[in-house]
DNA sequence: AAAGTTCATATTGTATACAAGAAATCATTT
DNA sequence: AAATGATTTCTTGTATACAATATGAACTTT
């Protein structure tokens, strides 16, 4: 296909915003993206709208673009939904998965387990990246890849406020041993079960009383 | 806030595509869209833009933009994923709705099934979906709330497709009455598994669905 | 000196002009 | 007459110019 300057522009961009490099709450100067790029406002206008769309971007009329800003609140239900999708996944998966993509989950999760006890977390994190995405994928279902994956996406920006709790790493890569288990013996109940615990952050509990709280205990982060 | 012509114009084209009055596969040309609104091109892209983020339209580059289609594949994906998340809203619902919002339900609960035996079959689509709102709402994650929501859009330009099954209007009520009860009694497990089977096209049904679909659902995915 | 108002500046939103590529038409050839 | 190729036309993609609104600074007023 003939790729136009504005279907270029918006991947870069998103990969910032993603990792960070431009943090929730910068102001994106049309000006200024055109001038780096090299091209004029109007794709650049294009590509902020399609950020937007995919909520990355917040677009304040009449007052410019920012990277999205999150609250805590939104935060907390779309990892309960984050939760549910991927729980579809695993659930899914293990209805539906095929020999060769056992034969794949079972070595990443191999790979995986390998590193735990070690200092790579780096590494280890795009393993376990790997490994869940082998999941969605052994879900023979492609919307629902895509949705889990946006949302991961989405999520990714603000992942650096999750704590990193001693043996946490450990712990999540049994839990990973016997949803792989699950899966590749088709439970499954049990790994969509097991999936939804894994994912949820600090229980459902805690989700449940945040939804009770009068919204103006919960303003936005930074 | 100061509303923007694009901004303005988004909502109105994104109505006319989901009723149907724009069918799935029309070219939306943005000259005739400019004049149609009295409007430049520009804004134009910008709300196609935003409609193609949001899966409503398709752009191939330097070749204009359609009401999207559809595969059959990409249908049945999209139907296996809203009723995970309608399960979900249940399953929320039953653990976190208010007494005032029990009230709400159970009234429309009564009044959708007052209109069984009639042939109020608009009346009836309308208060279905109320009452499916109703839900979504009381599961207090309005992250979730706005997904389902999103989907429920983005399929219904395909809902006329769906049987008109004798009988159907009948069971179908039976089956929210069941569900209310689950969610006003607080069975969340229950209230998940009674939607997804309510939301799920599965056995004859499906098969009947399928041989109502245009041929044009059958292509090879683009 | 502080607060409010007004004016200047900068940035967004829209229109128009221009460039590049795709589709359609017409002519030419077999 | 059919098919292929070139040319023309139309549509999309980008740039630039202009208009409208918000932000910030300076000045006036109390």
């Amino acid at each position: 296909m003939a790729p136009s300057r504005a279907s270029e522009l918006a991947p870069i961009l998103e990969q910032e915003i993603v990792t960070g490099t431009l943090l929730p709450g910068s102001r994106l100067d049309e000006t200024l993206l055109a001038e780096r790029f090299n091209v004029s406002r109007t794709p650049i206008r294009e590509t902020l709208a399609r950020l937007a769309a995919a909520g990355l971007v917040e677009i304040r009329p009449r007052r410019g673009a920012i990277v999205a800003t999150i609250t805590i609140k939104d935060l907390m239900e779309m990892f309960e939904v984050m939760a549910n999708l991927e729980g579809m996944c695993a659930r899914l998966a293990a209805r539906r998965i095929t020999p060769e993509e056992k034969t794949n989950l079972a070595s990443a999760q191999n790979a995986c387990s390998a590193l735990v006890g070690t200092d790579h977390y780096d590494e280890y994190y795009a393993l376990n990246m790997t490994l869940h995405e082998l999941i969605y994928k052994a879900s023979h279902n492609q919307y629902l890849m895509k949705q889990t994956m946006d949302l991961r996406m989405r999520l990714s920006p603000h992942r650096r406020l999750q704590v990193r709790i001693p043996g946490r790493l450990a712990s999540s890569s049994h839990e990973h041993a016997e949803l792989v288990d699950a899966i590749i013996s088709g439970n499954a109940e049990l790994a969509e079960r097991l999936t939804r615990e894994h994912v949820t952050i600090q229980g459902e509990r805690f989700t449940d009383f945040l939804s009770t709280l009068p919204p103006h205990y919960l303003q936005a982060t930074a």
